[in-house]
RNA sequence: GCCCGGGUGGUGGAACUGGUAGACACGCAGGACUUAAAAUCCUGUGGCCAGAAAAUGGCUGUACGGGUUCAACUCCCGUCCCGGGUACCA
């Protein structure tokens, strides 16, 4: 059984795998006397289709790593779960009446077994699933953390969440009057006298504008067609990403995730962590920082009645030539004049019923009405027209902006649209045609602000209206608390119940409060969440639960922090181990988490460190995104209204329709139409237009996905050609980042090299390696492998590593080297790409223990040294020829013999040269 | 529109802080082995040109147009195309 065939790699790739898992060998402990290395991947939901290919590109990269790492000496913590709540296990519910958990379970066994026949290195014992009570059951303490915690702002140089308690205190002591919280816009002004005769119910509500997780009445995004509240990332165009139902926006209950109080400190935290420079750049624009003035301006005729505005180009405010408020705007109702309130109130109310994939699918219209009301600016005390247009986003700053149409694109289309002046405010060109954005030119027209540059008259600006008393510079941001919960069933239940409408939370030894068995996953027939169907379900028998679920992002805002303990039923982590495993020094996953899930587990984990339970700001100290592998569809062409099909260059004959076939029906581009027609009952009496008697498919490059039938499952690749294989080839397709769809063109080249290395170790069919000195070419092949292949994993360039394998495997086979001097280091280095292999070979080296706890061998310069070193020689910069020189020699003597040389004589035409440039060890060149 | 990436042979891709462009692999072509095929092995393979052919040699070439430099896939300016993100954020 000498050859690397089929047979022999199912049998070596299933005993080891069984040795490994019988002896526990990536059982990983908290050992402070070892380094740690932290690696993790993005753990899965779990989907009914199985793995694909896909999947598993970034979990074999950090697979490779984890195993380098140990090999290196680290103790690595490198496990696996399933992020295992989530809306199709729920909709699946809905039309079979299966319960979630049950598909869920299966669903998640697939995975396993997939992932274990990939042989990845995870410490399954520390897996954790988020739907599981022992997990659910931290998901819910820790939002009693963040309920039972407000934002001082006083508290260190960006703030820092504290107990409530805290905050109790000081409004006993004095209200709210010195207190710099991160709270709601309205949070009404209170004396401690107003604090002490509040009702508890009062005390509650008025505590719910300072707590991080809280209850308040908001506008959401309502998907009628799921049941369920959507966050704005899960909303694409206006309607849900998944499923693409439309999403209304509705005024609803809602708990919420105070994340903006961490808006500056998220921003400062990317500045320290080594991530993905667009993943940063993301983040930041989510965040949306923005400094600016807020002012107000007074109604004309009205004093009492302040419009307050943001800008961030206050230097442009004498050009403001109308205001516009938001048709949400409070204060609406009150300017309006008689004359024009009908029309206004018509504007306002189909302004808010218009559905946002409308106001969305209309971005660039203009719309709407003027008021009647006059307001004063107060740098020049002109009178302006105030209007209301719904372009003007009532979320954002004060709901009203001054209107300056000659240095702003939005005014200047309306200002347009409805012929309102336009002032030329900013040095430049003429603004009538055409809006004029400039941050770096001179103020005019603009009274004391005349020659300043924009930067100075902002600061002006700022000056001038704090002097007067009228408004201060603002920090604006775009970022907006996170909604946290959905109509929905299949979720953590929210640890709180309600005790005369007001929210309590239940008592720590009443948690988890697990998922009551309901007898249908749909909302009830008044419109509650499912969790309403629930017989009896109160706490302590009296009290009802709050019925809406947590949602998905909560199981996966913390979950790095229960692998490192994950079954302390103490704690969602016990002190000592997460003081020694700290953050993830490593994470792998898709860049599609770049504003939602990643965002979020920041949040949480500084909230975490400031509640004094962990100690790391910052999760994931380098992440990398993996690339997406996508799918090679495959089209057939039915003419329409038959059930005939026609090859794919004959198509523009007919009208047809295109449809997805299933690529394991398709060979190349030729369709098996035999296989097609059992493919489903309808085709069975498919007739087909053929060309050159073949039927052709067209192929697209689409996202590889079941509806898409593109799918390649990574147990096909396995079987034919190894998990060995899989692995390298996977690494082999290109830079990790880089996304690339599915081939397996290369593959034959991955496992012919796999059958070389098999081959250096047995001679005529028989294991034999020669325990002869290895030669000084042998060593340096050895050693400038294992240099290249330890700098290419530092750096994540598992491609290159695979192509340095190929080299050094093709140069030992040229040299029939069997040296196991030679050998032996190649099998630990192969190991974290293939080891499967290399643990077989390691043991017929005669190796008792794991090749995956042996040591990286450690290369040596000392056999990389040349002893000359071949200069390419150019002329006016063009090669010409090579020459060798000792990698000491002089470059005037090197010089001399490089002009010496006939070669160069020709090309110089016997003409002296200008210059001669010698690069030492690099290349030498003459000019002429 | 704006913000990030990225454009290199027939294909996937390589090229360290500017220093021999196309490593490695696939595919293709030719050859060896074979009755034959498969498998395997060997040789060649960016394009154009010269050479009967080989050896060899020349020109050209990293999306396009400029520039900096002894030297540019790499740096700078402009244009085009592809991918991702974002979208009335005042």
């Amino acid at each position: 059984m000498a050859e690397y065939s089929r047979e022999l790699i199912r049998q070596i790739e299933a005993k080891w795998q069984q040795h490994w898992a019988d002896t526990n060998l990536y059982k990983v402990f908290t050992n402070p006397a070892l380094p740690k290395y932290y690696v993790l991947d993005m753990f899965p939901y779990p989907s009914g289709a199985g793995l694909h290919v896909g999947h598993p590109l970034g979990y074999i990269a950090s697979d490779i790593v984890a195993r380098y790492k140990r090999l290196k000496g680290f103790n690595v913590l490198h496990p696996m779960g399933f992020d295992a709540f989530g809306l199709p296990a729920e909709q699946y519910a809905i039309q079979t009446g299966q319960h979630p958990a049950i598909t869920t379970q299966r669903n998640i066994d697939t995975y396993k077994r997939q992932l274990k026949r990939i042989g990845f290195s995870y410490d399954w014992s520390r897996e954790v699933q988020t739907c599981d009570p022992n997990y659910y059951k931290w998901t819910q303490w820790i939002f009693m953390q963040l309920f039972n915690a407000w934002y001082n702002k006083r508290n260190e140089e960006l703030g820092k969440a504290e107990p409530i308690s805290s905050l109790i205190n000081e409004l006993n002591k004095n209200g709210n009057r010195y207190i710099d919280a991160a709270c709601d816009e309205d949070t009404p002004l209170i004396s401690a006298e107003d604090w002490k005769n509040f009702s508890d119910n009062e005390k509650e509500n008025f505590l719910q504008h300072y707590r991080l997780a809280y209850l308040s009445e908001t506008m959401v995004n309502w998907c009628p067609a799921l049941g369920t509240v959507l966050s704005n990332d899960e909303v694409k165009d206006g309607v849900s990403e998944r499923g693409g139902y439309p999403v209304e926006r509705i005024k609803m209950m809602q708990w919420s995730m105070r994340i903006t109080a961490y808006a500056e400190r998220l921003l400062a935290g990317l500045d320290t962590i080594d991530w993905p420079e667009p993943v940063k750049e993301m983040q930041r624009n989510w965040i949306g920082k923005s400094r600016g003035c807020e002012f107000y301006f007074t109604v004309a005729g009205n004093p009492e009645l302040k419009i307050d505005v943001f800008t961030t180009r206050i230097d442009t405010v004498f050009g403001a030539t109308f205001l516009v408020l938001a048709p949400e705007h409070e204060l609406v109702e009150k300017i309006v004049t008689p004359d024009r309130r009908s029309d206004v109130m018509q504007y306002v109310n189909t302004a808010k019923n218009r559905s946002e994939r409308e106001r969305m699918s209309e971005v660039k219209r203009v719309s709407g009405v003027f008021t009647g009301a006059y307001a004063i600016n107060p740098f020049n005390n002109e009178m302006i027209p105030v209007w209301i247009a719904d372009y003007v986003l009532a979320g954002y700053g004060t709901g009203a902006v001054m209107a300056v149409p000659g240095h702003d694109e939005r005014d200047h289309r309306f200002a347009k649209y409805f012929n309102l002046p336009i002032k030329q405010v900013v040095d430049g060109p003429d603004v009538q045609e055409k809006a004029f954005d400039s941050w770096d030119s001179q103020i005019i027209n603009s009274g004391f602000m005349n020659g300043l540059t924009v930067h100075e008259a902002i600061e002006a600006g700022i000056r001038f209206v704090t002097e007067k008393g009228i408004g201060r510079e603002k920090i604006n941001y775009r970022l907006r608390d996170a909604i946290f919960g959905r109509q929905r069933y299949w979720g953590e239940p929210f640890p709180v119940y309600f005790d005369n409408g007001i929210p309590k939370l239940v008592a720590e030894q009443d948690l988890p409060v697990t998922l009551p068995e309901i007898d249908e996953y749909k909302p009830t027939e008044s419109g509650e969440p499912p969790l309403g169907r629930a017989a009896n379900w109160k706490y302590q028998g009296k009290y009802p639960y709050e019925l809406t679920t947590m949602p998905g992002w909560a199981g996966s805002s913390w979950y790095w922090f229960r692998y490192m303990d994950p079954n302390n039923p103490h704690a969602f982590c016990g002190k000592e181990h997460e003081e020694y495993w700290k953050d993830v020094d490593l994470y792998i996953g898709g860049s599609e988490h770049a504003t939602g899930h990643l965002l979020y587990s920041r949040f949480w984990c500084k909230a975490l460190k400031d509640l004094g339970f962990v100690k790391s700001e910052e999760p994931f100290k380098k992440l990398i995104n993996q690339g997406h592998i996508q799918g090679m569809s495959k089209f057939v062409y039915r003419i329409n209204g038959t059930n005939t099909f026609v090859s794919a260059g004959l198509k523009d004959q007919y009208q047809v329709t295109r449809l997805h076939a299933d690529i394991s029906l398709v060979d190349g581009d030729v369709l098996n139409i035999e296989a097609f027609k059992k493919w489903r009952p309808d085709l069975e009496t498919a007739t087909f237009i053929l060309e050159n008697g073949k039927y052709y498919c067209d192929t697209e490059v689409e996202k590889m996905s079941k509806s898409k039938h593109n799918v390649v499952n990574p147990d096909d690749i396995i079987d034919q050609y190894g998990a060995d294989t899989l692995r390298m080839y996977e690494m082999f397709l290109g830079p990790l980042e880089l996304s690339k769809p599915w081939n397996t063109n290369g593959i034959d080249g991955v496992f012919k090299f796999l059958r070389k290395f098999w081959n250096l170790f047995h001679t005529d069919g028989k294991f034999y390696v020669s325990s002869e000195e290895p030669g000084r070419n042998e060593l340096k092949i050895l050693h400038r492998t294992l240099k290249k292949i330890e700098h290419d994993i530092e750096s994540f360039s598992f491609n290159t590593s695979v192509s340095e394998f190929m080299i050094c495997v093709n140069e030992l086979t040229s040299l029939k080297c069997n040296k196991r001097k030679i050998l032996e280091p190649l099998v630990i280095a192969l190991s974290p790409f293939a080891p499967h292999i290399s643990e077989e070979l390691w043991h017929l080296l005669g190796n008792t223990g794991s090749v995956h706890q042996s040591t990286f061998p450690q290369w040596n310069q000392a056999y990389l040294t040349e002893t000359t070193v071949n200069y390419p020689v150019s002329v006016n910069g063009k090669v010409r020829t090579q020459m060798e020189f000792a990698p000491d020699m002089p470059k005037e003597d090197i010089e001399k013999a490089v002009l010496a040389s006939e070669i160069v004589k020709k090309w110089t035409e016997g003409k002296p040269p200008k210059k001669v440039i010698v690069v030492p060890g690099k290349i030498v060149n003459i000019v002429v």
